[in-house]
DNA sequence: GCTGCTTTGTGAACGTGTGCACGAGTGCCT
DNA sequence: AGGCACTCGTGCACACGTTCACAAAGCAGC
């Protein structure tokens, strides 16, 4: 049949999940399992098993009613869906404890995102090589940007720098950014943000521990209230 | 007045957005300001100012109408019911790329969250010293979860060894874990879990980046479909 | 103390996301 | 061929989150 229809736009809760649906998918493609049920996708997920048929209707309807999903079909409609039918080379920004690790993690290359560069503005820190990839000097981005086609740039400075390497980013072409600094950053409506903040993550956690100890007051002040 | 009232459920999103606020009303501090208005606040914030009252209001009314917010007490607010009045200790599970990077990142322990630890299975990581923090192994969790009461821990593992290391997280005492690995862990209900995974995050990138291409289909095919 | 300006706190309307429940389609077995 | 068991796709009701709009409350100046 002919798949390709003008897409309806997909809930954002739902492009959140498809890569979930797709990393268990692939799993089960390589160990084998042909076709899978939207319950047993569910259960691999931690999700309801009525939200993932849901979720996959939005891609259009790609199940066999009584038998469930071809795993290798669904593969294949989300990646293309996703916009994973190519790599998508992404541009670091910040080359320290963060950025370093960000590189060195195997996972993006193989995942479809290669690293097309790494970019501090320390000299002291260009020239140094990261599992492969040579530290360049920030002023080389727009460069990269443009010889490798990037359109996805990775904000891993200090916070005090972030918004200096958005907007970098930003002037050498990039148009979505993936930000690890604690800052809101300010881009243009077009660019497309996305923030992983790890204190948030923990303080979130943290909420719910002192939650759990029954909201008592066991804390030894480390703050006073500035008024009564 | 008595601050400690029996406290209302705070919204998740509400809570998610708690640290935000947090940062920014503490930069704030430092800067010298004293009052803010929950407009302002919402400019720095990236959100609505509507939003930013109802979200305090769950906290209690601690504005002043015609005035704005007193930044220093609702700093203390904030913090108080995150639980962040005192510190936090986490242990880290993995000290590959990603596990060294976090114990590296001076960040964890100024925003109360100290590293009491880092473990890893590899006997080969054992004994080396990460910025001050010295590797254990694994088998040692336990003793470092009680003697530094951790209840925090943090998954930096690969995807293979993750659900191990969450296992033994649970049974060493830990009762909220942050994830990093992208699997979705098995554990008890009681357990919070949180997941930051960074091909999920990219792979949402890309899907707006396909879409803002037109969702026309430019890419050379590098999968095929299985079936017609 | 009164007037006018500012900003909070919140009720109500709206929009998004979730989950149930069930009709509809498919394969298998007899 | 008919019946049965299974699973998808989706309408509907509900819960959650967001935003508007406005009354209530406080401050400043006279």
């Amino acid at each position: 049949m002919a798949p390709e229809r003008a897409r309806r736009r997909i809930p954002d809760a739902t492009v959140a999940r498809l890569p979930v649906y797709l990393r268990i998918l692939t799993e089960q493609g390589d160990e084998g399992v042909d076709n899978i049920s939207s319950e047993r996708l569910a259960e691999l997920g931690g999700v309801n098993a009525a939200k993932v048929r849901k979720d996959l209707s939005y891609l259009g309807s790609y199940g066999t009613r009584g038998v469930g999903y071809e795993v290798a079909y669904l593969v294949y409609q989300i990646r293309r869906e996703l916009g994973l039918t190519h790599d998508w080379p992404v541009v670091i920004v910040g080359a320290g404890n963060l950025g370093q690790a960000l590189a060195g993690y195997g996972g993006f290359g193989e995942r479809g995102f290669p690293v097309a560069g790494i970019v501090d503005i320390d000299d002291g820190k260009v020239g140094s090589v990261l599992s492969g990839v040579r530290v360049r000097h920030i002023d080389e981005l727009p460069q990269i940007v443009q010889t490798k086609r990037v359109s996805i740039g990775v904000v891993a400075t200090p916070a005090s720098a972030a918004q200096d390497a958005a907007d970098r980013l930003v002037r050498a072409g990039v148009t979505s950014i993936l930000n690890f600094a604690p800052v809101v950053l300010a881009v243009p409506r077009a660019i497309e943000v996305r923030k992983v903040d790890l204190a948030v993550e923990l303080q979130i956690l943290s909420y719910h521990e002192q939650r759990r100890a029954g909201g008592a007051i066991h804390a030894v002040g480390t703050t006073r209230p500035a008024s009564a």
